[in-house]
DNA sequence: TTTAAATTCTATAGCTACTATAGAGTCAAC
DNA sequence: GTTGACTCTATAGTAGCTATAGAATTTAAA
């Protein structure tokens, strides 16, 4: 199977799948005489699993840390654990933290109820004013 | 004041304050006969301003365009207004985004209470499987 | 006055995960 | 043999910085 093919089964892009290998996280098991990439029917599950991984906004070098133990069967899971608990604990602090400035944003917006002139703008007014928020990084 | 100075006073880096003179968020108003930039107080709290915007995670483009506004008193001041609102409106997409992501994120952890090989991980077979997950993008 | 240290300059590369080209080559069918 | 579809590599762009390299400038001490 060619890259084209292999796209359009997966859903992923023919520039994206490239990308994938550059990064090491799939590979084509041969080349055709003319130097297109040949895949064999394992490469759509392996893509797949990139691409669920992506879908829950894991990054590329810990798909491939999960890639890698998914090819040792015998091994402990106990990374896998490690790295999905790392994650959670990621997008929950970052859920915080746009709850945080949620708060700010709509307090900030409160101070200017009604079109009036830029002079008279409460939000630009709050802004210039030294900040008493916190950068939620 | 030359650069340095006005990076300790506003806490900004020196390759930040430069970064936004590219972005045309702030000018030096003149420079040294060695070429070096020089400001005047007002830079402060125009570097303060930006950095408040930042902190609540206002892009450089918008922040360009609430400077713009600033600058022009008797202007009305929707158009403030429309920037916080469809600002506060993408966090508040962001939020819900992360929420259902950390949803998925915790039910897969589930299936996957006990350290064992990785032949048996819940986590890695569900991964592998057809995704029911829908990206967030 | 010389020289050393600190500061600044521009330009460039790196970060993430792609996306979108350019320009050249390959393959399949007619 | 030629057309059209496909693929190749390499490069630049996205956002908002950060971190260099290598050169020039300024300030202070010797």
């Amino acid at each position: 199977m060619k890259i084209g093919e292999l796209s359009k089964l997966t859903g992923c892009s023919i520039q994206t799948i490239r990308h994938y290998e550059k990064q090491q996280l799939i590979a084509a098991n041969r080349r055709s005489e003319g130097n297109f990439r040949l895949y064999d029917v394992k490469a759509i599950d392996q893509l797949l699993l990139i691409k669920h991984c992506r879908s829950l906004d894991l990054s590329l070098p810990e798909i491939r840390q999960l890639l890698t133990l998914n090819n040792s069967p015998g091994a402990q899971c106990a990374n896998v654990n490690r790295i999905m608990d790392m994650h959670i604990e990621r997008v929950q602090t970052r859920i915080l933290e746009l709850t945080q400035l949620r708060r700010q944003l709509k307090a900030l917006r409160r101070t200017c109820p009604n079109p009036r002139t830029v002079e008279q703008c409460g939000i630009l007014k709050n802004l210039t004013d030294k900040p008493n928020f916190q950068k939620p990084t």
